[in-house]
DNA sequence: CTAGGGTTAG
């Protein structure tokens, strides 16, 4: 038990005078499990031992809590039957540490036995029972225990409501926690992080931002809790000036050197299209960690800056930070989105190395980076050649890459692979309904597209964001919901037409032709990008720079007309820059407005309710990071394969 | 005194 030699000092060896005793100790042990300090916590239990203050019943409830925190539930579990009289803070200690260690069921068990020991359950004991931690598949217990703490009249308990409102968010059940939210009598500030932070990891981020507004109408102070949330809504949503302005109250309350904070700051601003502030945010923070690091090679790969991206990885290790499965993962996604292909394979060399263990999402990734510099046949030996067998993941990328390419005997090979893993996937299937119909094979896409039809499956709509003055705007395909839904598609019209005269081809190949009426309607639609790049030329001043945002990849269509927009320059066309530019996988592009139209620019349109409304479909994204679900399902895998045309567009820029 | 609710990266 060596090794806190530091503690020494504190309590000098020959310095006489201080005791200590079970109460010192205990204390001493709850700092130790609040900061996480494994060595201090053992040493005082040396120290508790030395003494014979360690079976005293405080002290073993410290260290249950301590053991449990530090992961080690089974010596948690040992110290606390040592315990001769546990009291009800034993007990919760003990259920508490199961629940969060993810052992539900032990918790439970314990529970129960509290309540036949005839032990009384509080408030805390609920608190300690909601699997916050590992909530999935456990939606019937949470309603047990919310029906438990109304029974006995704890629910009105803030940290009850609090805690349940957290759990029910976990679970995607948005509308229970909020409930919840609404009818508490009491509300802390943690509750409102609580709902806050439930609102914006299932996506609904225009809520997160309104009930933000109305804590501050109500006075209740955020602190930086609540604003990591909100700067994660800020970047979910492209909506910059909100994040600006949060980045000022940061500044004025000195929440800077919060590395959560920080990190949030930084990913807004690389999200939101400003990576030269992340990054002087970047360099300039004085403590980073994993995730601050992580943050910002993503935020390089997402602007396609891979050779920026790989200085930092290199960086980091110098830097004393060791990288993790997500490092890899950034580093992999900015070789791929920029062509570094043997960079690409080295860093995936470089895994075992680290001694990281390669997820399904790596070697996807680097079937991605084979299959999206056209080497098809590279990206399928290494699918044959894995040490594991392959997921739809990998024959996914290969078919989003075949696609691209328009290789139909790989694709074929991909597809088949794919459906036999993956039937239910729905983006994999209109990605085949896609390479059948440009093979003018449509009878064959219509099938598959009655296929998924059948069995009911739904894609999340493509969905386009865009900022104007301080307001975020959304628009679906086709969308006439909007008041100047005329004007806008006057616009387009307009726009249309003086790139037809310049020699523009709508890229028709991927378009499904032979299908039914219905179906076909929806191809005529037009994409929500395009309304939204007409929107923000009709309602900003010429050269302002305008963003959009999409949450599924631009289309090859919707790619080569920016593209093409971006080549007319002459006076009374919009001048446009795509933005990422140098690969466009963030689905976003900058526009430089032209000559506005006259009429309605400026209006305050008002449009909050259909707002909420259009990114309905996209809630219940699910919870990311914690709790070890895999999120990695259809459309999750289909949006990172996009844009592998990207690529090809911008050489095809590049070279004219 | 000992237990308990809210936060960043893919």
């Amino acid at each position: 038990m060596g090794g806190w030699g530091g503690f020494g000092g504190v309590w000098g060896d020959g310095e006489e005078g201080v005791r200590f005793d079970s109460t010192s100790l205990a204390a001493v042990i709850r700092v130790a499990g609040e900061l996480m300090e494994v060595r201090v916590g053992l040493g005082v239990q040396c120290m508790g031992i030395k003494s014979g203050l360690c079976g005293h019943g405080f002290v073993l409830t410290g260290l249950v809590s301590l053991y449990s925190k530090c992961g080690d539930v089974d010596t948690a579990r040992f110290l606390f039957e040592q315990i001769e009289r546990p009291d009800f803070v034993s007990w919760n200690a003990m259920i508490s540490g199961y629940s969060c260690n993810g052992e539900t069921e032990s918790a439970v068990r314990l529970f129960r036995e509290l309540l036949h020991s005839g032990g009384e359950a509080n408030s805390s004991t609920i608190v300690g029972l909601l699997p916050v931690f590992s909530p999935f598949g456990h939606l019937e217990l949470c309603r047990c225990i919310h029906g438990f703490a109304v029974k006995s009249g704890v629910d009105s308990n803030v940290s009850v409501s609090t805690a349940l409102t957290t759990v029910y968010s976990r679970l995607n059940e948005i509308e229970f926690a909020t409930q919840l939210f609404d009818e508490a009598p009491e509300k802390s500030l943690e509750s409102w992080n609580a709902m806050i932070s439930g609102y914006t990891q299932n996506g609904l981020t225009e809520m997160a931002i309104s009930l933000f507004r109305r804590m501050q109408t109500l006075k209740v102070q955020p602190n930086p809790v609540t604003i990591t949330s909100i700067l994660s809504a800020c970047a979910q949503l492209g909506a910059v000036t909100l994040g600006k302005w949060v980045h000022e109250l940061i500044v004025r309350e000195n929440f800077q050197s919060n590395i959560y904070v920080s990190t949030a700051l930084i990913d807004m601003y690389a999200k939101c299209g400003s990576i030269r502030e992340a990054q002087i945010l970047f360099d300039t923070m004085p403590e980073k960690n994993v995730v601050s690091w992580n943050a910002m090679i993503s935020g390089y790969g997402l602007h396609g800056l891979g050779h920026e991206a790989l200085r930092l990885f290199d960086e980091m290790s110098k830097a004393g930070v060791s990288p993790n499965g997500v490092t890899f993962l950034a580093a992999l996604y900015a070789c791929s989105h920029a062509g570094l292909v043997r960079e690409g394979e080295k860093i995936f060399q470089l895994m075992s190395d680290y001694g990281i263990t390669r997820g399904p999402e790596h070697y996807a990734c680097l079937v991605d980076l084979f299959g999206r510099a056209g080497k098809l046949e590279e990206a399928l030996e290494f699918i044959k050649g894995m040490p594991v067998e392959p997921g739809p993941a990998e024959w996914g990328a290969l078919l989003g890459a075949c696609m691209v390419h328009k290789n139909k005997a790989l694709a074929q090979i991909a597809s088949d692979n794919l459906f036999k893993l993956d039937s239910e996937s729905v983006g994999y299937h209109v990605l085949l309904s896609n390479i059948h119909s440009s093979d003018g094979n449509y009878r064959e896409a219509a099938m598959v597209r009655q296929a998924v039809k059948k069995r009911k499956m739904s894609k999340a709509p493509g969905c386009t964001l865009i900022e104007i003055g301080e307001t975020v705007y959304t628009f679906i395909s086709g969308d006439r919901s909007h008041p100047q839904s005329t004007a806008i598609y006057a616009m387009l019209e307009k726009l249309m037409g003086k790139m037809r005269e310049a020699g523009f081809q709508p890229e028709t190949d991927m378009a499904l032709h032979d299908v039914e009426e219905e179906e076909k309607e929806q191809m005529v639609k037009v994409h929500s990008e395009k309304l939204a790049i007409a929107f923000g030329l009709i309602n900003t001043k010429p050269g302002t720079e305008i963003t959009i945002i999409k949450n599924l990849r631009v289309c090859l269509d919707c790619h080569n007309w920016t593209k093409f927009m971006s080549k007319l320059t002459q006076t009374g066309m919009p001048v446009m820059k795509l933005v990422p530019t140098t690969d466009g996988s963030t689905n976003k592009a900058t526009v430089y407005a032209g000559v506005p139209e006259k009429g309605d620019t400026g209006k305050n349109l008002g449009v909050s309710e259909w707002l909420s409304e259009a990114l309905r479909p996209l809630k219940g994204k699910g919870r990311r990071g914690k709790g070890g679900l895999a999120q990695h399902q259809g459309t999750d895998v289909l949006h990172v394969k996009e844009a592998m045309d990207v690529a090809k567009a911008l050489a095809s820029l590049k070279s004219s």
